[in-house]
RNA sequence: GCGGGUGUGGUGGAAUUGGUAGACACAUCAGACUUAAAAUCUGAAGGCCGUUAGGCCGUGCCGGUUCGAGUCCGGCCACCCGUACCA
């Protein structure tokens, strides 16, 4: 064994060794227990970036720890291969679209690959390889023969200059982020897979899953399921004839009697009626139709109205409220309007002060009186005053009767209702999977058979800013007699809802999935960033649900465990230039100065040497320049200090800020291990471990050591709190460093209790530092593989003690400390407590009202 | 705006079920080794007071429950993620 720690060479020859007798190649075996460990493929953008060698460590440690613990395990690793950034790619630089991300993949596959990630590359796969897509547009033409997939008219982001149609992300400020102009909402005919068909499913099956409490409320808020009332009001125009009555949709029928206007939005058919004699007010309409569709940029945005001089007729009382034109009311939700009570509703509120509407209550609040509404709408529940004859009855009871009374006059019912919309697939552009349709002169639309699949992306194209690619390629819509093919692409989302199945049998090329993904799905394990919450983690689960009623999968769910990881995060660095605009400097261009208490004060260039101003730490970013690229981190300490770093430095669920010391610090753990494996193997040859003739040095590391299995298991296996882990582990080195046996030469005692405390060390740390524990394994004598050797085994007779510690606390304040042999009954531990020196001081002239003992852990005296 | 989260020493974090706040590291300081530096090893350290024994304060802020609160409850503040066409 080398007495120096040389990684790139051990990691090498690691590399070397498990590729080459293709350790990580998974086969299914009825015999075993599968694991299924996932982690969220990447978007091939270029290299990888901190945040994918986290999410792969996580999942890389977690598929090691499982093998040893027996599992037959599956990770894979594959490609998110469609999407904007290519496009754009093109635009700026000319590049191919298709040629850019096989070079991006090809440059990220070496990177993954000198991580060391234990994968099976046999399943490897892009989303944009047409062997992937063509199962999509086989499933899609599936679906719509189903009835899942229908085609209606949808609002997008329009830009008027380019021509285009943008991504909420390619609208800043209001405007399209090439030509600056205004976007415009714009109403278009897009493809749409009915998820709300499977709200109730999604919303059960919640249920079903180990995940975070967090990410299933924030799903369950999304689905947003909610009953209500749905009712009508008619109508009137100006000049008090009739128009058509509007339908409105509450959760809070019991509030109905406080109604004072209505708002509709300025699509709806009522504002089209109302603007055509009022150019004022067709002014308005327009004005609403500026800006772009986010819910974010729409609820933020200033609220304002405008009355269209139509009035609605209240169906209880008959009263005549005034009808709005409202931008914050749009087409898509719900009924297009909405029933306002100022008194009980903050937002209607704030709209019915800003334009003099009245504001009424028909709450009272909790003692019994009509709330004072000068500040503020009251939104709880409480019983009805100022309803007639629905007076005194509370939410339940109010919500039934106005229910009921609106059946009975035809004009409401009772409705369940969910804020989920259907799922938006299409897109105008060119670097997606094409949707398998094709329109016939008459206007039909027709699926596309089995035989006409797949649809294959025209790989020569030219991609500007304007309009969609495809649209301009007749070679590829034009397919004669009339006949065009669809040329709007899926959503990416469409390819990432089911790569996970595709990798159970990506090697099929007559179906789409076969009886293996049977033997592996669910998945066991999945990983990935919080920010897929809802939209990924959900659209998947769905097409969980589609494929499992076509018969593809016979599970409900497709993700069993899911572990979400926070980002990784780090200083930024700026300067403001004259003109105000902050140039941003990488925190490797930078030096910080600091206090003689290490705290950061200043910052210097280190190419000029003159100052820079110090922006916070925020998530690394190509815009704030922070990003600290891991491919120089590997160069520099190798694979296994880098992954040591991400998992020590923070749990995985937390956001991790980047330590170039920190780093330095994992290598010089790694060194220490090496250096300590190194002069144990010198100390000679270790005797036959004999546990019932054990000196207390000797027990009390052994004991060590079995703690260290004890809570390194728990925290890899239950909690995935790898950072603990670690510590468990530096911890046991430390105490290991620290023993010695009591002659001048270490006896064979000594050496075979350090060598089970080494042995446990390396193993515990395989599935962390790989490579490095693979090197020391063998050097320790072992012929078999780190990789098949089993984790270490809890001795739970060697965590015994003669005696422990408690603490003594008098009116919880820690007095004193006792060691009391271990099996202490109560009674003399209280009298210990009470006798001990600093006791006495406290409790001195005063009555012991109550002790308390909690057994191994402390005693309070409460004293008065 | 709405939904979800986070906040602990100089820094990253630990405290798993309401029971010793600060494990393990990083940075800092001191010492050893060295001609010297680096590397390595050993030690110190939450703040304030005290010679020691020890005391007081302390987990974003305000209040509550409890023998006991970082942990539970109510109200605030700050930051982060998502918000349906970024992936």
């Amino acid at each position: 064994m080398d007495a120096q720690y040389t990684p790139f060479e051990i990691e090498r020859d690691a590399q070397q060794y498990w590729d080459k007798n293709q350790c990580f190649k998974a086969v299914e075996d009825a015999n075993r227990d599968k694991f299924y460990c996932l982690s969220m493929f990447p978007y091939p953008s270029g290299k990888l970036h901190m945040g994918h060698v986290r999410n792969y460590t996580i999942g890389d440690v977690v598929s090691r720890f499982q093998r040893m613990q027996g599992k037959n395990v599956m990770q894979p690793m594959g490609w998110d291969a469609f999407g904007m950034p290519a496009e754009n790619a093109a635009i700026n630089n000319r590049v191919p679209p298709a040629k850019w991300t096989y070079d991006n993949i090809d440059y990220m596959r070496n990177q993954l690959k000198a991580l060391g990630f234990a994968y099976d590359w046999n399943r490897e796969f892009a989303t944009c390889d047409s062997d992937y897509y063509r199962w999509e547009q086989w499933f899609f033409t599936k679906l719509l023969e189903k009835g899942l997939v229908y085609k209606k008219m949808s609002t997008v982001n329009w830009d008027p200059i380019d021509q285009t149609v943008l991504a909420n992300e390619q609208v800043i400020d209001g405007c399209g982020w090439r030509s600056g102009a205004p976007v415009e909402r714009k109403e278009i005919p897009l493809w749409f897979l009915k998820i709300t068909d499977y709200a109730d499913e999604l919303l059960a099956d919640l249920d079903k899953v180990e995940w975070p409490e967090q990410v299933k409320t924030m799903q369950r808020n999304w689905i947003g399921k909610s009953r209500g009332v749905e009712m009508s009001f008619d109508i009137k125009q100006a000049d008090g004839s009739p128009d058509e009555p509007v339908s409105v949709y509450t959760t809070r029928p019991d509030t109905l009697m406080g109604v004072t206007y209505l708002a509709v939005a300025a699509g709806h058919p009522l504002a089209k009626t109302a603007s055509a004699g009022n150019a004022e007010l067709a002014a308005f309409c327009e004005e609403c139709a500026q800006g772009g569709t986010s819910e974010a940029a729409l609820a933020t945005k200033e609220k304002k109205g405008m009355p269209t001089g139509h009035v609605a007729v209240h169906p209880l009382s008959g009263r005549e409220v005034p009808v709005y034109v409202a931008n914050f009311v749009l087409m898509e939700f719900g009924t297009g309007a909405v029933m306002a009570v100022p008194g009980h509703d903050q937002r209607d509120w704030e709209f019915a002060t800003k334009y003099q509407l009245p504001i009424e209550a028909v709450i009272a609040d909790q003692h019994g009186q009509a709330p004072d509404l000068s500040e503020g709408a009251y939104v709880e529940y409480g019983r009805l005053i100022n309803s007639g004859e629905f007076d005194g009855l509370d939410f339940e009871a109010a919500f039934d009767a106005i229910a009921t009374r609106l059946e009975g006059l035809g004009v409401g019912e009772v409705k369940t209702n969910f804020r989920l919309r259907d799922w938006g697939v299409a897109r105008q552009r060119y670097w997606g999977a094409p949707i398998p349709v094709k329109y016939g002169p008459e206007g039909q639309t027709v699926p596309l058979t089995d035989d006409e699949l797949p649809v294959a992306l025209p790989m020569e194209v030219t991609v500007d800013a304007s309009g969609s690619p495809l649209k301009k390629m007749p070679a590829f819509s034009d397919l004669g007699d009339g006949w065009v093919r669809e040329t709007d692409t899926f959503d990416t989302f469409m390819e990432s809802s089911w790569y996970y199945a595709r990798f159970c049998c990506a090697d099929n090329h007559e179906a789409m999935l076969d009886e293996r993904a049977n033997y592996w799905l669910p998945v066991d394990l999945y990983i990935g960033g919080i920010e897929h919450a809802i939209l990924h983690l959900l659209y998947a689960r769905f097409f969980h649900k589609l494929m499992r009623d076509f018969g593809l999968v016979d599970s409900d769910e497709p993700f069993q465990q899911l572990l979400t990881q926070g980002m990784v995060i780090a200083e930024t660095y700026y300067r403001l230039e004259a003109n105000g605009a902050k140039t941003w400097f990488n925190p490797a261009d930078v030096e910080v100065k600091r206090d003689d208490k290490g705290r950061p004060i200043s910052a210097l260039l280190i190419e000029d040497g003159q100052p820079v101003e110090m922006g916070g730490i925020e998530k690394m970013s190509k815009s704030k320049n922070n990003g600290v690229d891991p491919q120089s981190m590997i160069d520099r300490f190798g694979a296994d200090t880098v992954r040591l770093f991400m998992m020590f430095a923070a749990p995985p669920e937390q956001s991790l800020e980047w330590s170039d010391s920190g780093v330095e610090g994992a290598n010089r753990f790694l060194k220490r291990l090496w250096r300590l494996v190194n002069e144990h193997l010198a100390a000679g040859t270790p005797g036959a471990l004999n546990t019932s003739a054990l000196s207390d040095a000797q027990r009390d590391l052994r004991r060590k050591t079995h703690e260290t299995i004890k809570k390194a298991s728990d925290d890899i296996g239950r909690r995935t709190t790898f950072n603990t882990a670690i510590a468990a582990v530096m911890e046991l080195t430390n105490a290991l460093g620290r023993f010695h046996g009591e002659g001048e030469e270490p006896s064979p005692q000594d050496l075979a209790v350090a060598r089970e405390a080494v042995e446990t060390s390396v193993l515990l740390l395989a599935p962390i530092t790989p490579h490095i524990c693979h090197a020391l394994w063998a050097a320790l004598g072992h012929a078999e593989p780190a990789i098949d050797a089993a984790w270490p085994r809890l001795d739970e007779s060697a965590l015994a003690r003669d005696s422990i510690e408690l603490v003594v606390q008098v009116n919880g304040k820690l007095r004193a400390r006792l060691e009391v042999p271990a099996d202490a009954d109560k009674a003399a531990i209280e009298a210990q407590a009470l006798a001990a020196e600093n006791v006495q001081r406290h409790t001195e002239g005063k009555a012991v009202r109550k002790v308390i003992v909690v057994p191994g852990k402390l005693v309070n005296i409460v004293v008065g």
